[in-house]
RNA sequence: GCAGGGGUGGUCGAGUGGUUAAUGGCACCGGGCUGUAAACCCGGCAGACGAAAGUCUUACGUAGGUUCAAAUCCUACCCCCUGCA
């Protein structure tokens, strides 16, 4: 119990639509509003590599929640200096909400670096090679130094394709550092070890001396054609797009969520939260549906703001994963956000909103920026490719982001093959822009009820390859 | 002019009688990248034929020579660098 928000929660989700099993909605958590589905750029070390926080949060990307890394936010600048910079949200200055991995998939990413025992995991940092020791409790309570809005639980996160005995170990061993997680995440609350909690003064939000707490944020989808169907009042979403304002409304209460204009007519809905951090729980048991289905009942006894899906695209074939996911998402808590852990391309986004997922992340648009290849609507582009060396198309001529409507291929062939920074930057710049506007037209797709379509029409234009 | 050093594949640069179609770097060409040990990693890179193993041709300034065998040794020539005149 935290005692001086008895009631509230740390976070909200809503539907608004769904077709099929495909679901649009809003999670609303201290740092704003996020509407779903919705892919989240990877921000490992407080920094989404190549991107400005001032262009995540202008209207072209408009990212809502990015992702930070607690392994390796741990290691450095070290948790200690990041709770003495009050957060990372005040480190970094980044406004939006944020979701940190527990460092979980480092125990699997850094297979040769570590050992595993009930306890938890020793690390040899991949930095300088010191044993350092990880377990629910020391990423949960860096994960409270970090102030993050979404906390992960510790699991860990088997290969693809292990054998039923070695998931079911490793389910079970997560199921048990789940349960340590939340009773470590619960103390830290309490403790109001948390360093992201937003201050509050004169009805405003401040999380510095000079920022305002960006806790509203735009009505960034055209969502007008929500069906009738959904509940309550809000039926119509009108003036999408258009800037709502961006302060807290002249409330006193304590910490409500934002704004976030959703009808002309009716009372902006208001929710107040705790201002405590959220805790998520992820579900494992590699490829076995079975022990997938075993490891979420036993997840959802433990009881989570959210539910992930961890321990996919580890190794195992696509289809497996889709399978997994057809069968597993429908299941979870239909009244919390699924989420997808570090899954993927375009096209395992659809397939996955297509199963009920509502959350994704992936560094994929991020890191293969920086080796080259733009993802486009045609599907993938190597940057590096010869035939690009006079080619003065935008990489993507249904794209609308800035970096396609001012450059084009041969020149950001150019940029890359002189290996100037710049080019990592712009195709960063157009990746995520693809990415996020693809979610966006997810999102309008689902509210609009024509998801299906949209599905039928992205998949094939995106096999289609690159002119 | 004299003395010394040197000319190697797109480029820089190893290699001093056979295991060398010639190490390595760069450049170039192609591929990979899914909760970021990643501005990274892998492969190719004389030509022709072949699915491949492989076969043939042409190559270490130029032209000769020694040798079973030469990028490697000898001779001449051409060119470059340094020093002295």
């Amino acid at each position: 119990m935290i005692s001086s928000n008895d009631g509230l929660k740390a976070l909200e989700f809503e539907i608004l639509a769904t077709e099929g099993a495909a679901r649009a909605g809003l999670i609303h958590t201290r740092r704003g509003v996020i509407e779903t589905p919705v892919f989240m750029p990877v921000g490992t070390q407080a920094t989404v590599k190549g991107v400005r926080f001032e262009a995540l949060e202008a209207e072209e990307l408009d990212a809502r929640i990015i992702l930070g890394n607690t392994y390796h936010l741990w290691l450095r600048p070290g948790a200690d200096v990041i709770r003495a910079c009050g957060g990372v949200h005040k480190f970094g200055s980044w406004r939006r909400a944020m979701l940190t991995d527990s460092g979980g998939f480092q125990v699997w990413s850094l297979g040769e670096l570590r050992k595993i025992t009930e306890d938890g995991v020793k690390f040899r940092s991949h930095i300088d090679g010191s044993s350092r020791f990880m377990s629910p409790e020391v990423s949960m309570e860096v994960q409270a130094a970090l102030g993050s809005d979404i906390v992960m639980m510790f699991d860990e996160c088997a290969p693809g394709k292990s054998e039923h005995d070695m998931a079911k170990q490793s389910m079970e061993l997560t199921l048990r550092w789940g349960k340590r997680s939340r009773i470590r995440f619960d103390e830290l609350q309490r403790e109001e070890a948390d360093t992201g909690r937003i201050q509050i003064s004169n009805g405003k939000f401040e999380i510095s001396n000079n920022d305002e707490c960006e806790i509203s944020n735009r009505t960034a989808d055209s969502i007008d054609e929500v069906s009738n169907g959904i509940s309550n009042a809000r039926t119509s979403i009108s003036n999408a797009g258009t800037e709502v304002s961006n302060k807290i409304p002249g409330s006193t209460s304590a910490i409500s969520n934002l704004p976030f204009e959703i009808s002309g007519e009716a009372e902006p809905r208001q929710i107040r939260l705790s201002n405590s951090q959220a805790l998520f729980g992820i579900v494992q048991g590699a490829t076995h549906v079975d022990l997938r289905r075993e490891s979420l009942r036993r997840t959802v006894e433990i009881g989570f703001d959210g539910y992930a899906l961890g321990g996919l695209s580890v190794g195992e074939e696509k289809t497996v994963m889709y399978d997994v996911i057809e069968e597993i998402a429908p299941e979870m808590p239909v009244d919390k956000p699924r989420y997808l852990m570090g899954v993927g391309t375009p096209e395992d986004l659809i397939e996955g909103v297509a199963r009920g997922v509502d959350m994704f992340d992936c560094v994929l648009p991020t890191r293969n920026a920086r080796t080259g290849q733009a993802l486009t609507s045609r599907g993938k582009l190597n940057i590096k490719n010869a035939r690009f060396t006079t080619d003065t198309r935008p990489l993507d001529a249904r794209c609308e982001c800035s970096v396609c409507r001012r450059h084009t291929r041969a020149y950001l062939r150019h940029l890359y093959m002189t290996g100037e920074m710049l080019a990592s930057i712009l195709l960063t710049h157009h990746n995520l822009f693809f990415f996020l506007d693809t979610m966006k037209r997810v999102r309008q797709a689902i509210r609009s009820h024509n998801f299906s379509d949209f599905r039928r029409d992205f998949l094939a234009e995106i096999a289609a390859g690159v002119e």
